[in-house]
DNA sequence: TTGAAAGCGCTAACAC
DNA sequence: GTGTTAGCGCTTTCAA
């Protein structure tokens, strides 16, 4: 039942050959006759032979593997990354190796040490949030000093050299906020519970800029930066105080919030207030009303990182270079252009 | 900038001394004076050493990693199961690297494939459906004959004898409809998108049982088979022909389009139709009306299917086993006890 | 207490 | 066309 592996040296024995006509058969060489090449490859498959991995890498120097280092795998713009990592890996003859920072500063360290002993060629990371706090990415640094090609997405910063894949999330959140003027929103709320990212306080900016620009004015007062915890609570006391037409929720957890203190303060999707937020297309289209919401496009951010990382892998290219993946506006039921008066 | 990575050889010749004294002092061999142990750990340091992993591995013959393959990763279901694998996981210190089979036959054999030429010491698999439909599974046993360890959950198949981590899907389905039964609904219909799949046949098996136990017959009229694409239309249909107070939907697909048939032919969940479903908690907590739905607890499967592997890596017992998760039905508001006439 | 050398499984330069 | 051998970076036995 448990057959051994099989490895060339035995497959020489076997064969009464030596071990290098043994794996020039196995990697087809032009030195080798085509009779032996057969009967070697005849006998590996008879016995089974698989080379094995971690000798052809010892001697290659090479892994063909991928470190993938994600915050948090529940989120699914994540898991939508991971996925296209994946795609473009696969299709390159990549492993990935997925380890999860879970928000930590310390597993994200433990993951970079484990990960640049050697057991990927490259590394593709997301910052973990108490890093982007704790403003340390050291542990970074080493690893692109130890020569690992590194492409940092969505969670990046200024302080680690290396290729990024970002959204512009400033500009978007800009066109966002503008949007829901265009609408004639003319109380527009900003509802966060990721105000210590970075991209969160992109996001904010670009919408504080959006306001200012129309209407000469911001009120800090229409600004939400919560938690998961308290977020419902907070929009609700806000709603409470507040006349609010307009709502851009640049998170999930802030968007799902939003429609339920919406709902629950009797107010009508999208008659009274319209809506914003970030949320996977499964979510918002099965949301009453549906969802509007910025598109990140997950799939292609991976992708792209991938593409990114596997070219570099190839190529001793030496500038660095950042992406910007376009986002869109998935248009959907619960933002509506409202009458105005004139 | 790009120092290249230090060996002990270097680290050797740097200090003077011989690899082998280099190696143990890293490893705090006893046979080591206390002094040299400080020099070199200190050197090591200083040259920022680490020990290359794959020269460890194929010197140990062990990787400490754990190979994942998972039919897909967009379905949350699977996310949650790959979170409970890598908590166990990280806490052994093992990496895992994850595979992606997008339901197809090949994909997987070509995952299997290469995890198993030595870049795992063992295997966490949940069988495509492609493979399923086909009923194919050599690779799995030539796997295992290998001498991979190997775990399967959730989809799995009496034809590989391994270890396995399921659901009791036939008494759980068994046990929700049922639970729809003594809400007092009558004609209860059955909504699957899996029917391809074991776990979707078992479902739907006990789903029958329950129904003829109470009604001595069963309507196959009530039972929707159907596909991704189809599921809504076909659920209006069946609500356009027959009477229906309650439903089972079997999979988070067939879940939502049951909900929004319902909601399209203008009947109330769940005073005219209680509905109970399968999605995770984001998704059943946000629909409205909320969704009561049967918890399959994908992190604790990942966790059990990550022990049981790790257990058997350590330990060389023989015995197969299967372990069986408990789920549970997660009330919301999508039932209600219907008022009987007495 | 330290070092030389073999060997994990494989590839490839170089001999024959 | 085939074989010998060195070596990838490390651990470990055995000798010094």
């Amino acid at each position: 039942m448990e057959k051994k592996k099989i490895t060339i040296k035995e497959l020489a024995k076997i064969l009464g050959i030596s071990v290098s006509t043994v794996s020039k058969s196995l990697n087809d060489s032009y030195e080798i006759s085509e009779k032996t090449k057969l009967k070697v490859q005849k006998a590996a498959k008879k016995y089974n032979y698989k080379p094995n991995r971690l000798a052809v890498n010892l001697k290659s120097g090479k892994t063909k593997n991928i470190g993938v280092i994600i915050p948090n795998i529940l989120n699914t713009f994540f898991t939508r990354v991971l996925y296209g990592i994946e795609r473009i890996a696969a299709s390159e003859d990549y492993n990935i190796i997925t380890c999860f920072s879970r928000e930590s500063y310390q597993k994200e360290v433990a993951n970079i040490e484990l990960l640049s002993n050697g057991s990927v060629d490259g590394l593709i990371v997301a910052i973990a949030e108490e890093s982007q706090i704790k403003d340390d990415f050291e542990h970074f640094k080493e690893a692109k000093a130890d020569g690992i090609p590194m492409v940092m997405f969505d969670r990046v910063t200024d302080a680690v050299h290396c290729d990024k894949v970002v959204v512009d999330d400033f500009n978007n959140a800009f066109n966002t906020t503008k949007h829901l003027i265009n609408l004639n929103c003319k109380r527009i709320a900003l509802v966060s519970t990721i105000d210590l990212l970075s991209v969160g306080k992109l996001r904010t900016e670009g919408h504080k800029k959006a306001i200012e620009n129309a209407f000469n004015k911001y009120d800090e007062k229409l600004v939400i930066k919560s938690n998961v915890d308290n977020v419902l609570q907070e929009t609700i006391s806000l709603l409470n105080n507040e006349k609010i037409d307009g709502i851009f929720a640049i998170d999930e957890d802030a968007s799902l919030a939003a429609i339920k203190a919406v709902k629950i303060k009797g107010y009508q999707i999208p008659n009274d207030i319209s809506i914003i937020g970030y949320a996977n297309e499964k979510i918002a289209e099965n949301l009453t009303p549906t969802l509007t919401t910025v598109n990140q496009h997950g799939i292609t951010i991976g992708k792209t990182a991938a593409k990114l990382l596997i070219d570099r892998l190839k190529n001793e290219k030496n500038e660095v270079v950042t992406k910007i993946i376009e986002t869109n506006i998935d248009q959907r039921s619960s933002t509506k252009k409202l009458k105005t008066l004139f």
